[in-house]
DNA sequence: GAAATGACCACGA
DNA sequence: GTCGTGGCCATTT
């Protein structure tokens, strides 16, 4: 379970008010080209856990909705809106402003060290 | 152990 | 700008 554990560390570390792509957190955990891994992974987890799964997104800005989520897309976009994160009219998130920019204490292969459990 | 599953991304047309 | 295609691989059944 130790690359799911990865990813999901790495995605505790997006702030409040920020989102990550899927590539990005891909990219962090050092699973260049294997974003779907991410995407898998967000699958499992459950919506009572500490992890902030809400904050990752596509890499077009958008959410991905799927039919197989039981409705958490949906309140992915609300909650969402209370942090203050805008959509605009075709639901989309500017990522220019709201992508999560990574400090250097995270670049790719580091945080492995600092975040395995 | 094999097959199915799954919230994606980069690229070319 | 959209749309289709190939590649990617850990986890679960």
């Amino acid at each position: 379970m130790s690359t799911y554990n990865t990813i999901y560390n790495i995605v505790r570390q997006i702030p409040r008010g920020k989102v990550a792509t899927y590539g990005q957190i891909a990219d962090l955990a050092n699973l260049y080209g294997k974003a779907r891994l991410v995407g898998y992974a967000l699958y499992r987890v459950d919506k009572n856990s500490d992890i902030p799964w809400q904050r990752v997104i596509n890499a077009k800005g958008e959410i991905s909705y799927s039919p197989l989520r039981h409705g958490a897309d949906y309140l992915q976009k609300t909650l969402l809106e209370q942090e203050g994160i805008k959509f605009n009219s075709a639901g989309k998130i500017n990522l220019k402003e709201y992508l999560w920019h990574p400090s250097r204490d995270m670049l790719h292969g580091t945080i492995l060290s600092s975040l395995d459990l």
